[in-house]
DNA sequence: TGGTTGTCGCAAATTACCTCA
DNA sequence: GGTGAGGTAATTTGCGACAAC
């Protein structure tokens, strides 16, 4: 509750901020011996290289808070994290070789399967292992910014970005898949104001309608006073010549009082619901919210 | 070449924990 | 201090995509 404007708040304004600028930020010193090993490497910069080959670099947000045990051990061995492995939103590869969440933990679990990444939740393995750890101010803002540029992250990016916040990828990756689900449940319910003030404004529209139609029918029922109103005019296509003419309603017995070839016509009132301000287009959940 | 298998990422739904009023 | 609500980290499940065989 306390910091959570900094989650669904972002939201709206997420399409943006993909177009947005690429932050331009220095690498700072890194307290984990992981990343500064990253930095040596000069790997941190390849991670954040965007498809069309722009490079965005961008720092750790000042000290890390960190409230959980950081698998600093794994990080060490994660060294190794050099596949050119992808995702849907990552460069081809070995799909085997792909994740390096599985590296993450490998000393530790046997395998990667699927059902295993369980363990690296809480680390604790027993009970403790649903422990929730909440993320840092720090962690969260840090978070945010690469959501901002990335809804999705690579496996490479998943894990510089788990180093650089100390935290593992299985955190991470969790953290993006909710911030997605966020974000998607934050448009819909804008979709959803957005729709119920369309179905007001059809309601209202409707109503004026009805009250027109009464109306006229009221009028319908006073000839004296509807001889100096103009009848309703109609489109009528002639069958053999197939002309289309200006005529009032000549299936209305009115119509017999008025003149049958009218040239003038009544104003069409506006529709409510064509004033109603449309979306430009019907864009993705994170796209920019547009509307009013 | 087409089918099978294994692995992965993701969305959606759900659970479980934490914080706060 | 106890409690319920809301937020959110973490888990589960199912599906599609992809690569290897």
């Amino acid at each position: 509750m306390g910091d959570k404007d900094d989650g669904l708040g972002l939201s709206l304004s997420l399409g943006c901020a993909r177009n947005q600028p690429s932050l331009k930020l220095n690498l700072m010193p890194l307290a984990s011996p992981c990343m500064q090993n990253l930095q040596q490497r000069n790997i941190w910069n390849e991670l954040f290289q965007s498809s069309d080959g722009q490079l965005e670099t961008r720092s750790v947000a000042g000290g890390i808070d960190v409230n959980q045990a950081p698998a600093l051990a794994e990080c060490e061995e994660e060294d190794g994290v050099s596949s050119p492995n992808s995702t849907v939103s990552s460069i081809g590869g070995k799909r085997n070789e792909r994740d390096p969440v599985c590296d993450e933990t490998e000393a530790e679990r046997p395998s990667c399967s699927r059902s295993s990444d369980d363990e690296d939740g809480g680390g604790a393995g027993d009970d403790a292992s649903r422990k929730k750890l909440r993320l840092s101010k720090e962690q969260s803002l840090v978070l945010e910014e690469t959501f901002k540029e990335h809804s999705t992250l690579n496996p490479k990016q998943k894990l510089a970005l788990a180093m650089q916040l100390n935290l593992r990828p299985r955190q991470v990756e969790v953290w993006f898949q909710n911030r997605r689900a966020r974000t998607k449940l934050k448009q819909t319910e804008v979709d959803c104001e957005y729709l119920k003030r369309c179905c007001d404004n059809l309601t209202e529209e409707n109503r004026r309608l009805q009250k027109e139609v009464q109306e006229l029918r009221a009028l319908k029922l006073s000839p004296q006073l509807y001889t100096h109103i103009n009848p309703p005019t109609t489109l009528t296509m002639c069958p053999s010549c197939e002309r289309v003419a200006v005529a009032s309603s000549s299936s209305s017995s009115l119509a017999a009082s008025s003149a049958p070839n009218s040239k003038h016509q009544r104003p069409v009132p506006a529709s409510s619901w064509a004033a109603l301000p449309l979306p430009v287009t019907h864009r993705p959940f994170n796209a920019p919210a547009s509307r009013p």
